[in-house]
DNA sequence: TATTGTTATACTCTATAACTATA
DNA sequence: TATAGTTATAGAGTATAACAATA
């Protein structure tokens, strides 16, 4: 348990962000020009197009790493641009349920190929096919791990663990 | 040149953008918690304390996904903190160098612990090391390749290229 | 009592444009 | 004329805490 990182994984660490700050930013830039939306509103139309059926707001907080507060803010934008629509759920009369609108999946439909062409010539370009199936191996594994695991702090961002967490 | 990425390439890719999400947002929960630091705060001393001599701000800004007044705003963040200082460069009265302090080195110092353990929990720990090996080669190349191509507006972020781009 | 979601609020980050001064 | 950097400002994103309604 030592407390550095070896060279290697400084090198993977620091590359790292560094390649995906340079790849959200052209990509938040693309979405904005393009079509409007935040990434965070890219995200939710494209889970609700990809899922095909309506997502409550918990639904949707899964996944994106985002405070609940934060999440509505976000959808209220994407509400009043006639992207989504807010019902309640019912099954669960606490719960939003969100649709997606034929708007919202025309301008899904507008910013994709933007969206697709500034990924694959930033990112996809100087990567090969092998390349690409050992990232997205990684990544997964990264994910459920990362998913599985919370921080150290053990903090709940979204739920109550019954634990209080003192602060 | 289809509109699509491969399902492989979908994986890879979201599953970049939701791993680095991840990373970051506890990340910068520990630096903010332990340290006081912004990502970028941190990236400016990390810098500094790594080149181990002053760096002007635009040395700062490159490497750094940053419009310049943005990084005047945290590296005024900094200096109020007595973490760097600025002066005016010798060799150019234009140039501001930076240095850092050993308030800024103790601070560091301070945060560097933490910040590795959670890199290593959270990402290294899902990763052998031939995997941290590619990872660092891929993100290199792809590092280099985003930097030689600009993204597809060719906007210049921080120079002017004399010609004038309409918006 | 716990959970879903919203509201009100405040703070941080980031960019744009206008500006100063040096080259 | 171009570059380095700062300032003023404005907008967007995000979180916290308090709240209402339902389970």
């Amino acid at each position: 348990m030592t407390d550095v990182l070896n060279p290697a994984q400084l090198r993977a660490y620091f590359g790292l962000m560094e390649v995906v700050s340079l790849l959200q930013y052209a990509v938040r830039e693309q979405l904005h020009a393009e079509g409007g939306l935040s990434y965070v509103q890219f995200e939710i139309l494209a889970k609700l197009a990809h899922t095909d059926q309506p997502l409550t707001m918990t639904d949707l907080a899964d996944g994106v790493v985002y405070s609940r507060s934060g999440l509505t803010h976000q959808a209220g934008l994407l509400q009043k641009q006639g992207l989504i629509t807010r019902s309640a759920s019912p099954d669960d009369q606490r719960a939003t349920v969100v649709h997606i609108t034929e708007e919202g999946r025309a301008r899904l439909d507008t910013v994709l190929p933007g969206h697709i062409q500034v990924v694959r010539e930033l990112l996809f370009d100087s990567l090969d096919e092998r390349d690409v199936r050992t990232l997205g191996d990684m990544m997964g594994n990264a994910r459920d791990h990362m998913r599985s695991r919370p921080p150290r702090s053990a903090a709940p961002r979204n739920r109550h663990t019954g634990t209080a967490v003192e602060k």
